[in-house]
DNA sequence: CTTGACATTGACGTCGGTGTCAACGTTTAC
DNA sequence: GTAAACGTTGACACCGACGTCAATGTCAAG
């Protein structure tokens, strides 16, 4: 199928899916017009890089992923490297709700302070 | 005093006061030379736009403060505009966190699925 | 006078994932 | 045959808070 098809089935926009192409992440054969051509598969490997997108990793933290794919494996997620993606982003994670709880008490503090009538639930 | 001095006593770069003047937060005199000549009371500004950045506030949220120190008060917090952003504030992080924990739980679930071994703390 | 530290404005680079447009070639439908 | 729809690459725009460099002007010390 032609980058259109795949980017209808898929929900995904053709910029979308050059780019990831340009990174690597997907690979299409060219007709003889120069136009690629994906496979059936190609729609998979698109759906997990959306899938790990919308959960907030990286475009390059889905490569290990698609990569794992690629070998045959049926999920992206049963390669060693994608688990310590998975382990290194629960990390991040709570790095950041770490952080955005410490910025929440200073906010509400600092609110308290200049404002000592205002009540701050939580 | 001039810009080099005020950058090493607010321990703010150059440019960084330049950029918060091109945004209409920091206001000079000019000598005849054109040098910026800045007074104590910046001082104070400054420290109050990089106390609220790194609370997560972004240049554009440190405005009322701002102005509600020029206008004389004590604390730039103690204006009803500046209230109103803590709260608009608090508001954000709180979704923040919202969205931060249900990706948790999504990354946290799609591992214990792909890898039925490992274990999440949590 | 010269050197060096400091000042000025302006502009480009960073990061990430696209949107969008240009200028052009190909395929498809009528 | 022709127009519409689709494909190609390349490049600029966005967001935010700066870093950094360029080209040039100013001032203090030797």
């Amino acid at each position: 199928m032609r980058i259109g098809e795949l980017a209808e089935r898929t929900g995904v926009s053709t910029r979308s899916l050059r780019y990831y192409e340009q990174h690597g992440l997907l690979r299409a054969r060219r007709g003889s017009n120069g136009y690629r051509d994906y496979s059936e598969d190609d729609v998979r490997l698109v759906s997990e890089i959306r899938a790990l997108l919308s959960i907030g990793f990286t475009l390059e933290d889905t490569r290990p992923f698609i990569d794992c794919l690629r070998r045959g494996h049926s999920s992206g997620g049963s390669c060693a490297e994608s688990v310590e993606v998975y382990e290194r982003k629960l990390n991040e994670i709570d790095e950041e709700i770490r952080v955005l709880l410490a910025r929440r008490a200073e906010v509400a503090a600092q609110l308290a302070q200049s404002c000592p009538g205002c009540f701050v639930r939580g």
